[in-house]
DNA sequence: AAGCGTGTTGCAAGCGCTTGCATCATGGTT
DNA sequence: AACCATGATGCAAGCGCTTGCAACACGCTT
């Protein structure tokens, strides 16, 4: 049995302050319900004691754990660390603990991660990828607050906080038309999101009156390594394509640095596309045109939908479109 | 008040196995304790039931939280974000749950996160950073296990495991002074460690006989936009560099790019080597020589330490060097 | 046949906190 | 001067689990 992280108890310092322990409890969780010299008396003894509270029993009793679980595929090289990273930050503000999860590679890894959380009380879960059906319904029977938060599912668990990968993939389309590229090529990431944009961009385009683009297929996450293989394939098509569009920033610096090295000009020779609008984005020379996805707007709504839950309110299905904006650059 | 999560208690499978509360706890915790035709019976209740236990009650019984906080100043395009992923996988893997928390900004956020790690009862804290004297002692007083991951402080809190970045900074001079350059330039990020280590290589390039090396500082997080205005800099010295010290490989990487931008080769005309050996510094072309931390192998010490001390020792303080790997590669 | 070690199970006392309800000053009303 | 609304505090019953100890049922040994 470890050594007890803080022998001293809520009554420790009740007893050294001369009141109840419910004052201050009251005091530690709403000052403004005790007496401002009775508080004084009760931070004194708090600071002689060194006390620290014990939020696992304050989380039994009062049911709030004040914990969120956030479960994510992956974490380096990828847009995701940019929103858990706002998302920690933003939790963090309003008194809440993040616990990380990673869902990456065995897809019962999530039902896993999920049961875990649970077991913890968590106060709300955070999902950036579907969830089996037998997972959807222990979450649903949990009654816990689920919000996903990288697309709009026609059913969402609960909430939802995303964009339309359709959108994204049709203004792509009309985007590289109305640049006057006539010959896309497509990388799509191995997945049901980019799959979507990857449709959509190709059905606007065809409807549009293109031909049927070029495209090549990477696993996730894609990985700035994959630029070369990518860009040889590229070269062996049968026409040479006039824009990349790709499914990550990354992938897209990686191709801007193939190209540049096979002694072709971005965007003249070629242009390129990103995704994600990460800090890359802006400081890749030439910089890339991306599409961006507002991190921290959908952290905020997060803790927004949390407030609004935590002041029961039952609203749901909650289903908040953050939309995304193309940013036009040097690249494209 | 939120929804119950789990109206299911051990109670409730108890009574439905027909056995005491006791029981199912322990066959929940240590199956082998019960008889298996008593433990079928309760697998059967449990399922039946959707039971999931609460850990904040047992957490509190039994003193075990099974919660890790992992402290990191930041998570995007930092080599933390590998050392997290890694950290958190291993993790999960033995059982426990890493709570996140980003020290970046405010140091006095630092305490604050401790604090609250604290509150939980987490049953070891991950520090990547340094921090204040007052949490030190917090830190000491809680007995709660604290292990440093970045470095090998003369006294460490309590467990350390990390790598000597004075011998870092010592051997990248005695390498590029045996690759027969003599020009060296070297970036330093603000921050103790590189400092460390920029000490370390200006002392022994002087003492091989080198001249001071040319230098130049950039603020943390080193990123790839810093790139820039790195080279612009070293364009402006009285003499050319003929290979550069990064602090990171996306700093390298962005070097590389301006370099063959502005007609240079690397590493002919001018080497660059990274630090952190990312995925990006063998995906580059050309790949980058780096320095290697094996992030997966100090996750799998954090969880070696608090296997041993869970299981009584009381060793302290453990200080484990996990050393590092310069890894050349094609830009130096 | 009495005794005993072994393996299972139950009993019940907490773990440290929160919170509904009751109690009690306090000062203002009538 | 009796009354009462108000704000501050205390009481005590949990929250759902773990675990030391005791009880018990076996099958063996002597």
């Amino acid at each position: 049995m470890p050594v007890l992280p803080s022998p001293v108890t809520l009554d420790d310092v009740a007893a050294l302050a001369g009141v109840s322990t419910a004052t201050v409890s009251r005091f530690l969780n709403s000052p403004d319900m005790v007496a401002a010299k009775t508080g004084e008396r009760i931070r004194a003894a708090v600071d002689q004691l060194g006390y620290i509270p014990n939020l696992l029993a304050g989380g039994l009793a009062s049911n709030r754990s004040r914990l969120v679980a956030v479960l994510i595929p992956q974490l380096s090289g990828t847009i995701f660390s940019d929103i858990i990273e706002a998302m920690v930050a933003e939790l963090s503000a309003a008194g809440y603990v993040a616990m990380l999860g990673l869902t990456e590679l065995p897809q019962e890894q999530t039902a896993h991660l999920v049961h875990a959380a649970l077991a913890r009380r968590v106060e709300a879960i955070i999902l950036t990828n579907t969830v089996d059906s037998a997972t959807r319904a222990t979450l649903r029977r949990s009654g816990t607050t689920v919000i996903e938060i990288w697309d709009l599912p026609d059913e969402p668990v609960d909430a939802a906080i995303g964009f339309s990968h359709h959108a994204i993939g049709r203004d792509l389309a009309r985007f590289v038309r109305n640049r006057g590229y006539v010959r896309p090529y497509v990388i799509t990431a191995r997945g049901s999101r980019a799959q979507m944009r990857r449709d959509a961009f190709v059905a606007e385009w065809i409807e549009g009156g293109g031909a049927m683009p070029l495209e090549s297929q990477v696993p996730v996450p894609t990985r700035y390594g994959q630029a070369r293989g990518c860009f040889a394939e590229i070269r062996r098509s049968a026409v040479m394509p006039d824009v990349v569009i790709c499914g990550s920033d990354l992938l897209a610096q990686g191709l801007i640095v193939e190209a540049m090295a096979a002694g072709l000009s971005v965007p003249d020779d070629l242009a390129i596309i990103g995704f994600g609008n990460t800090r890359l984005a802006e400081e890749m020379r030439p910089t890339i045109s991306s599409v961006d996805i507002d991190g921290a707007r959908i952290a905020r709504e997060v803790v927004g939908i949390m407030a609004r839950r935590a002041e029961g309110s039952r609203e749901t299905p909650v289903r908040i479109d953050v939309g995304f904006r193309l940013i036009a650059r040097e690249s494209a």
